[in-house]
DNA sequence: GCAAGGTC
């Protein structure tokens, strides 16, 4: 038997249907796909199988001085050992194996790794084939001439993996242990992330320290023949143009000049063509970065493409390619979009060009071609809007790659008056080319029109601006993953990743990023002791030892030694100030939850955790000072760098995914709260005069007038606002109501639960949510909350929701007891495979 | 409970 080994499920089904031509059969062995046909298998890994740890003696961070990790053994053990087993018991049947991991250096370490377990259970002859994208005739060519495993290009790897692990842990703990930050609040450092997040603090120490300058600019509205255009005042300084006046006398007199005359002449006209290419293919940042303009986060954007990817549309979302294979047909692949509702129009413009030539990039890797669609096109309403969004995205990128340039005329003019001159550029879009293809990118227009040299010119209104100069402004998350792709750090599979650590890790918050004083202190410690994990040339310098080995010039022992060498140095150093460290991380760690004074001793009021796990406001002056105010029940608390001005505290915000909110000033909500008196607005269903429990009834089943529960819009003191039973505690029924707006109760009532109907006002806005009556709009609260959450189902759109509703599953929780060949039977497009994929998700 | 790199 012949075994291939992939370095994904996807890549061993494509790679076995195109070596089967399309008559290999999949089967399931303890979870893994293998796909079989005559005396052929191919199983995909999952990336790497195994991992490098240390050994078990050194798992007890505070039994271990992190110095010791430096030089202690790094072991490898597997780590997804369903996989490890499967590919074993398949190595012990094969008489021949192929190695087909992606063609790049992670792919070879990853098909040693596979080398290492194989040769364990046979001596069967283990080759090595590389392609540099799965499709037909690059896989046949590479089958047909099959080489050998790189073990030096292989070795490059383990060295990285050495030399992260070594670093990351023993620094990582070092700080931590000297912080007493032990559990899920360790303070981490790494080789990718630490000069990540100095680029963060790096431009937040720009902003903190700008020191803003006055200056002027006038703008005049000109006009010829009527037609009226924007113009800017400039002069001369020192041979280049200027429009910045930073001299208030200056600007006012260049002002008075230009109020005083009516008009201005023209003294200069240019005209210029430009072309506007379209844009090279998308690899994962230029992605992740238009994407962002869309509004996705770089987390959000990779998911949803990797959804894409899984179900067929997409290809494969992580490359660093920009430029597309040769055996990419671009006319075949319009070709799949002509008859589209969405997309047909376009693709049948595109494919009555003259030529089809693809844009080029400046990336040409082997691995995966660049993003591009794969001509399977998805159900809209199936996907969800979201990941439609997307498709279309990258459906409209690969168009305009292969379409026509736009082209633009520029026109400037410059006009004078009482001496001072006013440029005008404008703009104007003389081919469309890719833009009507592609509407992400900017075509706006400026008008300015058509004149001559000498023309007059009226100058119908003059205005100027004081401005002030801005700090640079903060990175945004693909501002920042191009950043890290510029300067070497990250790969295209984890720069997004990484910028989702630093928000886990609580060094950065909000978006754009915003690093908090712990990433501060983190930050300044490094470059005070260990610059060169927060230096970008640890990965330049790593990179070329990488390149050494991987072409025998080195080796990685030698390499790693070195390494340690270096961190041994280090650790010299750190171990003298340990306790200076901690202390300083310790304040930044607890200026992060302070909120401002408080107002019974004056000490610090911090965020703070009760034995129970939730969150409070506290003093700092505990146990002397009792003060407390109580904090919303949902979410992890967040301190806003925004500040209450009665209160002088910092207003919070509660994370929460999609339900995170701005709690505000804990002290305004408590006093809210305090004033607020309980508004009943009926009775209670559940205890109230219509229905009271047993023991209090009267003799028509009723309890006594006045002993039943009332309803009543209250207000708690965490802020939260509700309609609930007057007889809490001994009744805890209770209805949410939103937690912004001006709660109206008004005149209509509702029937069903004689109850009155309630309003939302939110702001100054003249159209108030009509809430209803709160029993009733809790009901379709909880109703539309079901359907969603059907829908956060891998391959559920609104559509198939609404079929598994019917079909009695209203909510995911119900997947559990039901059968799923008879609910795949009454609902089309769901496979009995699909179903038990969610229960299993769900189960774990 | 450490890193970064694969992958889901």
């Amino acid at each position: 038997m012949r075994l291939i080994v992939t370095e994904k499920d996807n890549a061993a089904r494509r790679i076995a249907e195109i070596l089967s031509d399309d008559s290999a059969s999949g089967e399931r062995r303890n979870g893994v796909n293998v796909y079989k046909w005559g005396g052929q298998r191919v199983v995909g890994l999952s990336g790497h199988v195994v991992g490098v740890d240390f050994p078990p003696e050194y798992a007890e961070w505070r039994d271990v001085e992190p110095a010791e990790l430096i030089d202690a053994d790094v072991v490898t053990t597997p780590t997804r050992e369903n996989i490890v087993a499967t590919l074993r018991s398949l190595a012990r049947k094969a008489d021949e194996v192929v190695i087909a991991t992606d063609y790049d250096r992670e792919g070879e370490l990853i098909g040693k790794e596979a080398y290492e377990l194989i040769r364990e259970e046979t001596d069967a002859p283990v080759e090595r084939v590389r392609f540099s994208s799965i499709t037909e005739r690059e896989v046949q060519k590479a089958f047909e001439n099959p080489d050998e495993i790189d073990f030096d290009l292989a070795a490059a790897g383990e060295a990285r993996q050495i030399v992260d692990l070594i670093w990351g842990a023993a620094l990582t703990r070092f700080l931590s242990l000297s912080a007493k930050q032990l559990g899920n609040d360790f303070i981490s450092v790494g080789r990718v992330q630490s000069p990540t997040l100095k680029l963060i603090v790096d431009r937040e120490r720009e902003i903190e320290a700008f020191d803003p300058d006055d200056y002027w600019e006038i703008l005049a509205d000109l006009a010829k023949d009527g037609q009226g255009f924007e113009a800017q005042y400039f002069y001369d300084d020192d041979g280049s143009e200027a429009e910045r006046v930073w001299d208030e006398a200056a600007a006012e007199a260049a002002y008075a000049d230009l109020s005083e005359s009516g008009t201005a002449t023209v003294t200069e006209v240019r005209r210029r063509t430009r072309t506007d290419d379209p844009p090279a293919p998308f690899n994962t940042t230029a992605f992740i970065s238009a994407a962002s303009s869309l509004g996705y986060s770089a987390q959000r954007a990779m998911s949803l493409a990797e959804e894409l990817y899984t179900d067929g549309y997409l290809t494969y979302p992580r490359t660093d390619n920009t430029v597309y294979p040769d055996d990419l047909d671009p006319e075949e692949l319009l070709g799949a979009f002509e008859g589209s509702y969405e997309f047909g129009d376009d693709a049948a413009s595109l494919l009555d060009q003259d030529e089809i030539e693809p844009t080029r990039g400046e990336t040409e890797s082997t691995d995966h071609p660049p993003i591009h669609p794969t001509g399977e096109l998805p159900d809209r309403d199936e996907v969800g809007a979201d990941a439609w969004e997307i498709y279309e995205l990258v459906v409209r990128r690969f168009f305009a790659t292969v379409a026509e340039p736009a082209t633009w005329a520029h026109l400037r003019v410059v006009a004078e008056a009482a001496g001072r001159s006013l440029k005008a550029n404008g703009k104007r879009l003389l081919e469309e080319g890719y833009h009507a293809v592609y509407p992400y990118s900017s075509a706006g227009e400026t008008f300015v029109p058509e004149v001559s040299e000498g023309d007059k010119l009226s100058i119908d209104a003059v205005e100027l601006e004081a401005k002030q100069t801005q700090p640079p402004r903060r990175y945004g998350q693909s501002r920042l993953i191009q950043h890290m792709e510029e300067m070497g750090i990250g790969t295209k599979a984890t720069r997004h990743n990484i910028v989702e650590k630093l928000y886990d890790r609580g060094y950065v918050e909000d978006d754009p990023p915003r690093p908090t004083k712990l990433a501060e202190a983190v930050v300044s410690a490094a470059e005070e002791y260990a610059d060169h994990v927060v230096s970008e040339e640890m990965t330049a310098q790593l990179e070329a030892d990488m390149t050494a080995i991987a072409e025998g010039e080195a080796t990685l022992e030698e390499v790693t030694a070195e390494s340690r060498e270096m961190l041994g140095e280090i650790f010299e150093e750190l171990r003298e100030s340990r306790t200076e460290i901690g202390e300083f991380l310790q304040e930044s760690l607890k200026a992060d939850r302070t909120l401002g004074p408080c107002p019974e001793c004056g000490e610090d009021l911090l965020v703070r955790r009760s034995r129970q796990g939730s969150y409070f406001v506290g003093c700092d002056g505990f146990p002397e000072c009792r003060f407390t105010l109580p904090l919303p029940s949902t979410g992890e608390p967040q301190v806003t760098d925004e500040t209450c001005e009665d209160h002088d505290l910092r207003h919070v915000k509660m994370l929460a995914g999609r339900d995170t909110f701005v709690h505000g000033c804990p002290r305004c909500k408590a006093e809210a709260a305090d004033e607020s008196e309980d508004e009943v607005i009926g009775h209670c269903p559940e205890c109230g005069d219509s229905a009271a429990p047993e023991g209090q009834r009267n003799e028509g089943g009723e309890a006594a007038e006045g002993e039943g529960g009332k309803l009543a819009i209250k207000h708690l003191r965490s802020g939260s606002r509700l309609v609930g039973c007057t007889r809490y505690p001994d009744c805890d029924y209770s209805l949410p109501l939103p937690r912004r707006g001006e709660i109206v109760v008004t005149d209509e009532r509702c029937e069903d639960h004689d109850l009155p109907h309630i309003e939302i006002h939110d702001g100054d806005d003249d159209d108030p949510w009509e809430l209803g009556c709160p029993i009733c709009n809790y009901e379709e609260f909880q109703a539309r909350n079901a359907v969603e959450n059907l829908e956060d189902l891998d391959g559920v759109g609104p559509a198939t929701a609404e079929k598994l509703q019917d079909a009695g599953v209203a909510d995911p929780e119900d997947l559990h007891e039901v059968d799923p060949d008879a609910v795949a039977g009454e609902v089309q497009g769901v496979s009995a495979d699909r179903i038990r994929e969610w229960q299993d998700e769900l189960a774990a």
